[in-house]
DNA sequence: TCTCAGTTTAGAATAATTCTAAAGTATTGA
DNA sequence: TCAATACTTTAGAATTATTCTAAACTGAGA
């Protein structure tokens, strides 16, 4: 729990209670995939809570300082991974359910070159899922 | 304007004023991406437009008869395809355009199997774009 | 033409997310 | 240690794409 608030610091974010219990919850050493309502969710069950808002907020804030990945694969929902390391995913459309691809079972042999002007910023490959 | 009709017919769908308007501006040998909202005011130039309802309904009836793709890329806009062909795109997060990418462009060399139960449904790679 | 299932529509409802502005708190410098 | 200040948190309101509802409308077959 001081690593949360070393990994805070080093990210010019005040480590506060709310950021550090939901930085404790996040960076246990298991992967997970949580939206803003799951986390939330989670976290209500703690003695001291974190409202909605700073959820949100502290999402955020850590996909700009790169502690987390912002995955937008479903018009409702956005998934928040923990998994920080190049890899893809698998997306059950039905059950709305993310599952990591390890990054050996993919491989992109060719790329296109950007447009004029633009850089590749991420890329990203979806598998969508049916029964 | 035939052309539609029989399009619509085909895939058991009424010609409606409204579904053969959708249709022919859709369907104009031109590629196209577009969302509701985008559709919505074009059309409502017309003459005899159409209501928003009707093309929410009329574009998800298309995505159902494989007419049109629906792609979820971003959070808040759902964008339509009219490119039903294999292919991929990339997208600027900053101004929200999508952009196609020829198929030839793009190489899987080295595919997941699917999870125990389900089946590969579709195969979608973004490529994210910054300036 | 008549009938009926399929379709359209305005407006209300929904739901994730963002915004606002006021209260609270960590940090810094004295 | 303490005060000042900039950063945070928060409840609740606002926003916005989309879906829902129920009533009016229309195309197709008899």
């Amino acid at each position: 729990m001081q690593i949360i608030k070393e990994i805070l610091r080093a990210n010019d974010l005040r480590p506060t209670k709310q950021r550090v219990l939901i930085g404790n919850f996040l960076f246990d050493g298991v992967d997970k995939h949580v939206t803003a309502e799951s986390l939330f969710k989670k976290l209500s069950n703690e003695q001291r809570g974190v409202s909605l808002a700073t959820v949100y907020n502290t999402l955020h804030e850590f996909c700009k300082k790169e502690l987390l990945n912002k995955i937008t694969i479903d018009t409702d929902k956005v998934y928040f991974d923990t998994n920080i390391s190049l890899h893809h995913h698998f997306f059950s459309d039905k059950e709305k359910i993310l599952l990591d691809i390890k990054s050996q079972d993919v491989k992109i042999s060719s790329m296109p070159n950007a447009p004029k002007g633009k850089k590749i910023k991420k890329v990203e490959l979806i598998i969508h899922l049916e029964d």
